[in-house]
RNA sequence: GGGCGGUUAGCUCAGUGGGAGAGCGCUUCCUUGACACGGAAGAGGUCAGUGGUUCAAUCCCACUACCGCCCA
């Protein structure tokens, strides 16, 4: 390949896109089970079917390309199964925002024809991001690509669903469920937000009646007022009989029309004595509803009596459930006030808010306000459409959890799954813990439409398909006269389902029996409970083994300023924009150095992506450096006889190899951010910026040739996982065997030779260079002369790097410096191994050299005091005590020295 | 309310029971046989605060303050 066919600088475009076909189109990404390897299976987490590739995807994804490529090398039966979630609400949004533009509904569509069109529309626009994975250099088994609604997992759907129903673990129940009245539809508990908001606490005024079978006889002194009809007062004339009463704190006022009852503390003593009266609720006083003693409630509450409405609110439903309250219900399905199980009066058809307001406009006008506070409380939010949760009582299907959470705790218990970082693995006990059942029925039709149907009479047929539906009807009940239930399943479910039914379940394939479990999940920590624990309490249930023995969380991504990431703050990057401007693989490299094991978040720099073209850049240039050698590149990857090596290729290969051995500890551990940093040491500031530097002296021609390029070759294999493009280009142009560095053997450090002596006196020998560099930043100019404790190739060394011209005297290691503006004093600095006599500029070194000293006095000084003290040498480790020792008589050395030179210095004043 | 994480250089972050680190940014110098998307040198920090353990604490423990996340 010519020169100008390799122009600087890198271009990532010119590489990156033909490389991406060349390896699908040959099939690289594909794996088949081969049960001879050890497996190495990651299931990609579906993205949404209408999402968009974003920064999350790049801390989450690049992680598990850079497993996947990295077990690849090793050998192993590795592969990265891709698919793509239905998501269900948010489909059928996009959908029904669609139509509304269009100036229809959902429901005057139909079903049927309402299907069809977001399968097509899934259809159009669910390769999208996959065409985003592909330019960031994610290498998934195209082949393999499933679909949560395709048939074979449409069907593992309700082979799981029948089989949970058959064991009892999935019922219908009427329960109080988070309704979104904007999806119109329920979700679970996972997908609740809570968000502390601004409201106002009511102090209601709830009247006691007494009357003789809820009233005690100590209230009998009121029965002129209980006796009276309960009727709403007109406004503003409230009744100086209504002498006795309880104050109520509330910020919901609207749902008193479906109170049942007034809880307080059975020890709050400020209400024992009204325990088992009656109130009448309010607004309308029409209902009177007993006061009862609940250990729930917090006497430090407001008033520490709070009403009852089962109805509409979780904790008190549960107050209901203990007390056998009724739960009347007056909220419909739009989030309006219903009439369905309870007078509401003029109320009916009132939306949330403006219930609100009426309710607390007849209350003020009736007198029953007592007062308004500021309150400042958490909210339940829908996480997907941001609508304020109403809870409703609504007859659902709910998968018991109880007895799968208890064998998912066991499983992580046992170390059967391990958490990395470890502290997420408390995360997930604590909520399998405390889970309830999860309402698994959605209201909306884009998803798996619930395997159910209903009798006439009501009963309930649950089978796999229509026809066994039907030959159990006429079995059981006697009747062909099916209703399929309309509600479709929580989109978790069917994700819940996916380590084994990408692999073909309920068929017993190879896939499943070599790459069931997987061995690594990697995830963001957000889904720990919407996925990781439903898919280890049904994978556990259905095949028996928890799917994946670790489970690797990521940090989410925030700006540099740490905010989260949205589009209404116009903060959000778009990775491809990104791709665009810095290349894919300085955009995971980027990415993978801002990763830190133990953070739990990432506060995104945009810089650090610009640093990564530069990096490629500089990579491209080293080798671009090393293919324009006079000599030729050797054919083969082989390096000269050990003999044959010079001190920098010594050094450089006893680098490598510590290189090799951390970087391959640090992916092991999933620490991808040190990894990458260490790489980037080693490329960088080991080989570009001194052993390349060092084979441009005469004697290391012979040997440079094969060192350089066997040392890039190793280079590259061990950066490809992260950065999969430059890593080939460059792998391909040097020597190398096979045709892809993808399936490369990992780099071997039995392969690379040591050698320790000479690391080191590479090292001192860097040392007296950066001193050196120093003294001629500072002006200093001169020759070096040599003392004989410095090796021939040391001194080459020293010199091309310091460019201080060497010469030999006397056999002494001299600096010796002239120049026209450079006074004539005439001084030796020490330097370990030996002196450097030098010559500078007088005025510019006195306050140098006087600074120095300062430093080394105190240093001294604190040895010295250290070395004092007889509990620091009976105490600390014998190593610590000789490290110091030696540190203590250095420093004196150096001191003595550089006095000495100041002395002189000033008396040449 | 319960739980968890964080606080180190201007910024983003590493790090370790015994001499404070990186990248970027900044200052000065340099186009030297790949690279100015580069090279060299340098400045810059009472490691949030208080107390404890220890011969020794930025690191371990306790408390406080502030920031953030999760759960209820």
């Amino acid at each position: 390949m010519q020169r100008s066919e390799r122009p600087s600088p890198y271009d990532p475009k010119a590489v990156e896109g033909r490389l991406y076909e060349q390896w699908e189109s040959s099939g690289y990404f594909h794996e088949e089970p081969d049960p001879a390897r050890p497996p190495f299976i990651i299931c990609m987490p579906p993205p949404n079917v209408t999402g968009r590739a974003h920064l999350g995807h790049g801390s989450t994804y690049t992680p598990m390309d850079v497993l996947v490529r990295y077990h690849r090398m090793l050998g192993d039966n590795a592969d990265w199964i891709p698919g793509t979630d239905h998501a269900a609400i948010a489909t059928e949004a996009r959908i029904v925002a669609e139509l509304k533009a269009q100036g229809t509904t959902r429901d005057a569509l139909g079903r049927r024809r309402f299907l069809e069109r977001a399968w097509e529309w899934s259809r159009t626009y669910g390769g999208e991001i996959n065409e985003a994975f592909r330019a960031l250099g994610f290498g998934p088994d195209w082949q393999r690509l499933r679909f949560t609604m395709d048939d074979g997992l449409s069907a593992a759907v309700r082979k799981v669903f029948v089989k949970l129903y058959r064991d009892g673990l999935i019922y219908r129940g009427k329960r109080l469920v988070n309704w979104d009245p904007v999806a119109k539809t329920t979700i679970s508990d996972a997908e609740v937000e809570h968000e502390e908001r601004d409201a106002v606490l009511y102090y209601v005024r709830y009247p006691i009646c007494a009357n003789a079978q809820t009233g005690p006889r100590e209230f009998n002194r009121h029965s002129a007022h209980a006796a009276r009809p309960p009727r709403a007062k007109p406004a503003g004339s409230p009744d100086p009989l209504t002498t006795s009463h309880i104050i109520v704190a509330t910020t919901r006022p609207e749902t008193m029309l479906g109170d049942v009852a007034v809880a307080v503390h059975p020890e709050d003593e400020r209400y024992t004595s009204l325990i088992g009266k009656s109130v009448l609720a309010p607004p309308l006083l029409e209902r009177s509803i007993p006061i009862i003693a609940d250990a729930s409630v917090d006497p430090s509450f407001g008033t520490g009596a709070v009403k009852v409405t089962p109805a509409h609110d979780a904790a008190d439903y549960e107050i209901g459930e203990r007390h056998g309250l009724g739960m009347p219900s007056i909220m419909g399905l739009d989030a309006r006030i219903s009439a369905a199980d309870v007078d509401v009066g003029s109320y009916e058809g009132l939306s949330r808010e403006d219930a609100r307001r009426c309710v607390v406009d007849a209350l003020r006008d009736q007198g029953l306000l007592v007062k308004e506070e500021p309150y400042r409380h958490a909210i339940a939010i829908s996480e997907r459409t941001g609508a304020v949760i109403e809870p409703l009582l609504l007859e659902q299907w709910f998968v018991k959890t109880t007895p799968l959470a208890k064998a998912a705790l066991d499983a992580y218990r046992d170390g059967r799954i391990r958490f990395v970082p470890e502290r997420y693995g408390r995360t997930y006990e604590q909520w399998l813990t405390q889970i309830r059942d999860w309402n698994i029925s959605r209201q909306v039709w884009w998803g798996h439409q619930l395997p159910v149907w209903y009798t006439e009479a009501g009963e309930i047929v649950v089978a796999e398909s229509e026809e066994e539906a039907l030959a159990q009807a006429q079995r059981l009940y006697a009747t062909g006269d099916l209703t399929r239930d309309p509600d479709t399943l929580d989109t978790w479910f069917s994700s819940a389902l996916w380590p084994f039914s990408i692999l073909g379940w309920p068929e017993q394939t190879q896939e499943l029996a070599c790459w069931y479990p997987s061995q690594v999940l990697v995830t963001g920590y957000e889904i720990i409970f919407l996925w990781v624990a439903r898919m280890v309490m049904l994978g556990l249930y259905v095949m028996g083994k928890e799917p994946f023995g670790a489970v690797f969380v990521t940090p989410l991504v925030f700006d540099a300023q740490g905010r989260k990431m949205s589009k209404s703050l116009g903060n959000a990057i778009d990775p491809m924009e990104l791709v665009e401007k810095y290349g894919a693989d300085a955009f995971r490299m980027g990415m993978m150095r801002q990763l830190r094991l133990e953070a739990q978040d990432v506060r995104f720099q945009e810089s650090r992506c610009e640093e990564g073209r530069n990096f490629n850049n500089k990579i491209w240039n080293a080798s671009r450096y090393a293919l324009s050698l006079p000599e030729a590149l050797p054919a083969a990857l082989t390096l000269p006889k050990a003999n044959a090596l010079t001190l920098a290729d010594r050094w450089i290969l006893t680098r490598l190899h510590d290189t090799i051995i951390e970087v391959t500890q640090l992916f092991d551990g999933y620490d991808f951010g040190n990894a990458a940093e260490r790489l980037w040491h080693f490329i960088w500031y080991e080989f570009c910026d001194w052993y390349v530097e060092a084979t441009k002296l005469e004697t290391s021609k012979p040997t440079r040739a094969a060192v350089l390029s066997f040392v890039l070759n190793n280079t590259m294999r061990l950066l490809h996982p992260i950065e999969p493009f430059i890593s080939e280009e460059v792998w391909r142009l040097l020597p190398h065997d096979g045709e892809t560095i993808m399936t490369a053997t990992w780099p071997d450090p039995l392969e690379v030779p040591v050698d320790r002596d000479a690391a080191d006196s590479f090292a001192w020998v860097t040392r007296q260079v950066v001193w050196l560099r120093n003294e001629r930043a500072h002006g200093a100019k001169g020759k070096l002369l040599y003392k004989s404790a410095v090796t021939d190739e040391q001194r080459e060394l020293i010199a091309h790097f310091s460019r201080y011209e060497g010469r030999e005297r006397d056999n002494a290691f001299h600096l010796e410096l002239f120049g026209p503006n450079v006074s004539s004093a005439t001084f030796t600095i020490p330097v370990s191994g030996g002196r450097i006599e030098f010559v500078g500029n007088r005025d510019e070194l006195v306050p140098r050299q006087k600074k120095e000293i300062a430093r080394l006095r105190s240093e001294v000084e604190r040895s010295e005091q250290k070395l004092r003290n007889e509990r620091f040498l009976a105490h600390a480790k014998d190593d610590v005590v000789e490290i110091e020792r030696a540190k203590l008589k250095e420093n004196r050395e150096t001191l003595r020295a550089l006095e000495a030179v100041l002395s002189e210095l000033e008396s040449q004043a």
